[in-house]
DNA sequence: GGGATATAATTCGCATCTTAACTATATAGC
DNA sequence: GCTATATAGTTAAGATGCGAATTATATCCC
């Protein structure tokens, strides 16, 4: 389901249930949306912020990662990461390494440049991140369970009638 | 900022704000991969899926829609409209027509094959939809509320400190 | 030691998204 | 009627997402 996807359909398939669905597409959309535009001013991407955010923090002790660890940490796809990593390369906000001990790992770390880029953009995205939540605390615990609730649902629950072996003639 | 970023940050940014927002991006990510996975086994995809509900619901009289008509009512971009289009004419779901009043307009239309397919995947997808509601209704009340209110505040705040014109030096 | 298995990264093909520029067609106003 | 403006659709360039296959390297087990 797309994160845009019939919010204007006439007659809503199931009620709340439904809209509570799409509802969940509509503000994770929006909120994308809204950091796109605040990275793109720096030049970056969200998920190259996210990147540099994980490398400033937690790049251990020589404040590097391996992409596997990058991608299991961001929760993208391997195949990302290569093209991903390559990008953040050539715009000089990341380096590979190789690993000593393991020739099949490359370590990526943060540049000179990205590592003052993130020194400089992160308070203002920590303001931003303050400045979006409306909800009081409680409201946001509430909202965390209920989110979860659902999340593990659909992880759980397995497909339905999920037969794609006759497929209609065309 | 990506649907799946960030989320095993060792030092969360802001504690339970930020983890508020994360949680949707997390559970959107995940409703839709889940959607995803559903559709695919159909040789379809969550967008084309859309398409095809749209224009069996509410395609009109001659149930046809504009690409216009189809970019604004599932918030997709036009340029989109044209290769997603492309794609499911290809796939022998819909076909375009040639508009007879206005020869700037694409009828767009469901196949004869769109049609069934559409016929036989949507109850099931309906089906899906049910089960995946893990919620009580007062939850799910609740929870449209929280996200409307989350998706003002995005909508409508000014970005902050958002002055790209003095960028740092390499 | 050597073969089977697992892992890291890459590559390929494809779908989707964005913005911006372009073409063709309508329409509105002088 | 003619020009300016608006609209529909297309195209292009670039980023991101996925699954599947491939290559190189480690490791495990006999």
């Amino acid at each position: 389901m797309s994160l845009q996807t019939d919010l204007h359909m006439k007659e809503p398939i199931t009620p709340l249930a439904r809209e509570a669905m799409l509802n969940i597409y509509h503000t994770a959309n929006c909120i994308k949306k809204r950091a796109d535009e605040f990275f793109r001013s720096y030049g970056l991407s969200d998920v190259q912020f996210n990147v540099m955010m994980l490398l400033g923090h937690q790049g251990g002790a020589e404040g590097g990662l391996s992409q596997a660890q990058i991608s299991a940490m961001m929760l993208v796809n391997r195949a990302n990461i290569t093209a991903l990593i390559d990008r953040m390369e050539k715009a000089g906000l990341v380096e590979r390494t190789a690993a000593p001990t393991d020739r099949r790992y490359n370590i990526v770390k943060l540049t000179g440049y990205g590592r003052s880029l993130l020194a400089r953009v992160e308070p203002l995205y920590i303001e931003e991140i303050k400045q979006a939540a409306v909800l009081e605390p409680a409201e946001q615990k509430q909202l965390i369970v209920m989110l979860e609730k659902i999340r593990r649902n659909v992880s759980e629950r397995p497909l339905i009638n999920n037969k794609p072996k006759t497929e209609i003639s065309r």
